[in-house]
DNA sequence: ACAGACTAGTTTGTGTTGCAGACCTACATG
DNA sequence: CATGTAGGTCTGCAACACAAACTAGTCTGT
């Protein structure tokens, strides 16, 4: 039944379906890495809130980011970890369901 | 830019994006109405969730729900306005374009 | 050299919300 | 009367999104 498809709907992966995290996660799925200002100037979201779905992102194993620095300035790498990719992956083929009836 | 498409997901309509609520919206949006204990079944949401769901769709102006009785027996009939339509059509649009294979 | 501004990012505080589960109302039936 | 059904409301709690305050270190002007 479709019903069922869609019933999966309740259990995508909340830490991606974030419309925040979901940006910045596609955004990476297109690049090897990314830089923090680079994220920052794409999602327009604060520093304060970009920090925090990094680290969301890490912490789910999405993430990976790399501490150094350029020249003397700090500077945070981010990019997406094979999970990550698998992860993101899985979210689209479910969302798709749901509002890509189009799409098929 | 690519970019631009999408920084939108950060506007979709979290009335919406909320997964049961998705779940519930995209169940209406396939029927001309579904009664509470279809919609029960359809979603196994607890009666409590559901009705607070269906409660917040309908203040978004997005849920039409017509409480009668069959017989002696209440029954409360949802259906999705054109407002409901509208705003699910533009969120599938916007999600799309995170999610949807030929995005670019 | 030292104050103040700037850069890059983290931590904290607050309000919202999603959810489960208990409880309630009203009617019907065994 | 006790139980069941339909459709809720209410309460308590944990998660979380966001903004604002804060930290650490660098650069600039005087």
């Amino acid at each position: 039944m479709a019903g069922d498809d869609l019933r999966a709907i309740t259990e995508v992966d909340r830490v991606i379906h974030e419309p925040a995290r979901l940006l910045i996660v596609a955004l990476l799925s297109e690049v090897r890495s990314a830089d923090f200002l680079f994220l920052q100037s794409e999602t327009r979201l604060t520093k304060g809130n970009l920090s925090s779905h990094l680290s969301r992102l890490e912490q789910a194993g999405y993430l990976q980011i790399d501490k150094g620095f350029r020249g003397k300035v700090p500077q945070t790498v981010c990019s997406l970890t094979s999970e990550g990719r698998a992860a993101f992956r899985l979210y689209r083929a479910q969302m798709r369901r749901a509002v890509g009836r189009s799409a098929r």
